[in-house]
DNA sequence: CTTTGTCCATAAATGGTTTCATTTCCTTTT
DNA sequence: AAAAGGAAATGAAACCATTTATGGACAAAG
């Protein structure tokens, strides 16, 4: 059943067809009904490929992201496929791990896909040296490149973060103000917001004359092994580190901080406060629930796609966007 | 830049340029060179709706999954789409919610974009009554059509599902034999599997003489809602029932369910076991660590992807495989 | 009688793959 | 050595299903 058949069986042209298909304009009322009669009869559907040959589009969009088996990834990626749906655009999802290369032949793979755009999920897209992110800008070069949660100042790519930077800095000097003096810092991540967030706790304690390298923690490990990231802590405080807080990168190491200060009886949060990042479900698993920083992923997620369909839409918009986080305070903090 | 660009330069007509693009054997040494040397100079790469147009198929894979922000059902979207990848499909994904009507249009959408075929993850797009599974039917006479941790018997499509009947069977045996008499079943899910688990606790506790329908217990509320979740069998305690476990159709159930025995001053196992289902992350974040029932996700997702690559490759492959899980031992059960 | 505007058909363009026919070249036979 | 046969290499053309540009027919208005 082509187009053809379509144009045979209603006795019109083919280009007829197409503008009934479209909504033209310049089609009497007579022929649509027409038109449309004779396609619901014979159930025709247009052929995607030709459309696309012919658009020279397919409405489909690239998602990459590292891992979509990690919760916060796994979050992103629904909330922006749902959204870019409802936009008329499908998604195209690749998960590339965190080797560059597979980033590179994923980047090329959606571009021979001829996806329209490209969204990057996950800050551990961007590198520190320039020449590492040019597989970014050369993608930018032909279609738009979103990224969540990294920026990255190149023409054509657009930026979505959140405050980490503060939102760390608040959190850090908050836990030094109700007491807590030896805060750790717990992190898993050297990634673009990885790094803003360290940074906000470091000026924090450096203000408050508190910073110190031990005090700065990273854990190499398996994502997913909390006995690992517990084993570490009771690792630390074997060797005589003293710390009475832990902030961690990610609510699974905040988690891991909770086990580790249970099994050392401390009281918490008394004795021991833990802070987390991403108020994920995972925060309010843990005994006592975690206070946890929320990102606003959704809102992050919706301005996301609003600015990408700008873009496409031919529009000038915004090339970064910060929105401010927020502490979600719970029992792992006085 | 076009294959007539390339095949002008090279000085060979556009179907020896696409016989060399393609591998295809009637192709001299020299003239194969000549054309590759010219591809690789001016940069050709071709126009994938093009492509597809001749070809009818641009080797993609429609992925439908109620929600990929469930952690298991994102583990279980990260796996198959990797896999595909390595076996040279892309994937398109659309999260559908669990409305029917949404499934439906979700469905017609892939048909429409003309993959290749579709992977139906978890259990929940099965529906009792057969004209509500038409869609699946309706799909299955165009493409192959994949199930994961469900089954339908109707041809072309391919089902892959754990045994959950007999894990549950098993789990809920082992519970009573270690002593624990009134065993509370906790569930929130009424799909395919969801069914199968709780026909297996049933099976196991009447053989027993232990049926009680006050122990099965369905939660209503968001699937992420922990508080709801330990308040709902808060309320079933103070109401005068009695139970001293609780097998959880998921480890997020299970959970609430230890924190409900915490709260209870319960001692964990000896006064209370806790069964969960999908060995998660959850399980080991929990304390004491989550018994879980593990059903070999990964398998299951390898075995989906090799019997769906056999059939578009136009083997003859089974209807029907079903792997057993295994019950991981932690710290909530005896 | 010309102009304007609406409606529709024709044809070109999109960029490949594939089939079929033809040429080329090598081997075998006479 | 010439002819015949066959296989390998190549090109021309058909085909895929659409959109879009162009232009023609016809009716209404000036």
């Amino acid at each position: 059943m082509t187009i053809y058949d379509v144009s045979e069986k209603a006795g019109v042209s083919i280009a007829t067809v197409s503008r009934v298909l479209n909504g033209s304009k310049n089609v009497s009322e007579k022929t649509r009904t027409k038109v449309l009669d004779t396609i619901r009869q014979c159930g025709y559907t247009p052929n995607a490929f030709a459309r696309g040959l012919g658009l020279n589009t397919m409405n489909t969009i690239g998602i990459m992201c590292a891992d979509s088996s990690d919760p916060y990834l796994a979050k992103a990626v629904y909330y922006i496929e749902r959204k870019l749906r409802t936009n008329g655009y499908d998604s195209l999802l690749c998960c590339t791990g965190y080797e560059l290369a597979d980033k590179i032949s994923a980047m090329h793979l959606l571009l021979t896909k001829k996806v329209d755009g490209i969204i990057l999920v996950g800050s551990n897209f961007i590198y520190e040296k320039d020449s590492e992110n040019k597989y970014i800008s050369d993608a930018a070069a032909r279609i738009p490149v979103t990224l969540l949660n990294a920026a990255l100042d190149v023409p054509n790519v657009y930026s979505i973060v959140s405050d980490d930077y503060t939102s760390m800095y608040q959190a850090a000097l908050e836990m030094v103000q109700k007491g807590v003096k030896d805060v750790l810092y717990f992190y898993s991540s050297t990634s673009y917001s990885g790094k803003k967030k360290l940074e906000g706790y470091r000026t924090a304690m450096e203000e408050q004359g508190l910073l110190s390298p031990e005090l700065v923690q990273y854990f190499s490990g398996s994502h997913e092994d909390v006995h690992a990231m517990t084993e570490q802590l009771k690792t630390l405080k074997r060797q005589g580190l003293s710390f009475h807080g832990v902030i961690a990168s990610d609510d699974i190491l905040a988690l891991a901080a909770v086990k580790f200060a249970k099994e050392m009886n401390y009281r918490i949060p008394e004795d021991f406060s833990v802070l987390g990042y991403n108020n994920s479900m995972l925060a309010t698993c843990c005994d006592p629930e975690l206070t946890s920083i929320d990102n606003k992923l959704e809102t992050l997620c919706q301005h996301l796609i609003t600015i990408l369909m700008g873009v496409l839409a031919g529009n000038e918009m915004p090339k970064k966007t910060v929105f401010s986080g927020e502490i979600i305070k719970r029992g792992t903090t006085r």
